[in-house]
DNA sequence: AAAAAAATCATACGATTGTCTTAGATTTTA
DNA sequence: TAAAATCTAAGACAATCGTATGATTTTTTT
């Protein structure tokens, strides 16, 4: 089991992936990705029971994506301070998506939130700003700010969220670029003591 | 014309408004609108040609919404930087909403700028944006800030859609207030020289 | 009060939505 | 190779979507 046939099943991850990024997922059909994978429509009952058992995937899917992300970022350097700095520096590697669409967590979480039928688990939805805060609270920890922790790595994400949806809403490529770098300045600012 | 058949019209666009916050745009129907007014839904057609007809509508209400809310903020002080205050103190008056729902205006757009046919026209899904943003820089010119004052009210406005997202991504109130005082600290500093 | 205009109602259209079933093909296991 | 499990294909389901129409009622105008 699993050895094979989970080929198509990671197609239709990656094709709805992409599409619940670039159109939103309620904006998303089933027809949509299947006219983008080429797997009839009717099929996907196969692999998912669900509309929203795709979604779970995709989450799943970008989890991983960022957790990798995360990765890079230890590599590059050990220190903590620099380790920030690589994570802010994140949207400008992907600016041409970001410009057009946004971030891929943050657009969606904001989708998500007004979900009705809220089976869609919060808990699922907050997963990846789990994750990164988790990772920059550990950084923080590092670096000594364990108090303050919290305050900052929200601080943080609240700061890269705001540059990126006026950035998103103008198409300004130079305030995103401009945003990240004062975001950096805060960083060193606050956490030089 | 004009005199008294407007009635049914408002209450739509009041309907509409309130659910296009509450749900989003793509996932209120017009079955929605009707049994939330009792308008039976097939008589929509006759005030709108098409849903995107509605949310223009509902975007021309909540432009003249904004308009009444800066003009308090005018109202209450002519003190520029006090004014710029009242304005970042406004999601506090709406905390409920705003920690359930997100920014009235930062979710809608989030929402559209994914549409793919966009004849909804960025310059009417900006048109909140430009208003407050506009407003700002007024303010900024009479504390003397000419040259900076586009980038101050990017900021401003960028800082606030930030803590706004993740306030309500997180139901977080406490971190809602800190962060719009924050956001007071950054202006009374950002404009004092 | 008669005619014209504006507003409301009830219904139905074709298209698309997400879901589900059934049958055939392929692969794996014994 | 036979049996069993897995996978794929194709189509149909009821429900809902946004849109549209024509008849009826209400309001306005003359």
């Amino acid at each position: 089991m699993g050895t094979k046939g989970s080929a198509n099943r990671q197609r239709i991850v990656h094709a709805a992936d992409q599409l619940f990024y670039s159109r939103g997922y309620n904006q998303t059909s089933f027809s949509d990705i299947s006219d983008e994978t080429g797997i009839p429509r009717g099929n996907f009952y196969y692999y998912f029971k669900t509309k929203e058992d795709i979604l779970a995937a995709v989450v799943d899917s970008r989890l991983s994506d960022f957790k990798e992300m995360l990765k890079t970022c230890e590599n590059e350097t050990s220190e903590p301070l620099q380790r920030l700095h690589a994570l802010t520096q994140f949207p400008l590697q992907r600016e041409a998506e970001v410009l057009k669409y946004g971030c891929p967590i943050g657009s969606l979480s904001s989708e998500l939130v007004k979900e009705q039928d809220t089976e869609i688990s919060q808990a699922r939805l907050t997963a990846v700003f789990d994750l990164l805060k988790a990772w920059i609270e550990t950084q923080l920890t590092i670096l000594g700010q364990d108090v303050r922790r919290d305050e900052i790595a929200k601080d943080l994400l609240a700061k890269m969220q705001g540059v990126i949806i006026i950035a998103n809403i103008y198409k300004d490529s130079h305030f995103l670029h401009r945003g990240i770098n004062d975001i950096q300045n805060w960083l060193n600012q606050t956490l030089s003591n």
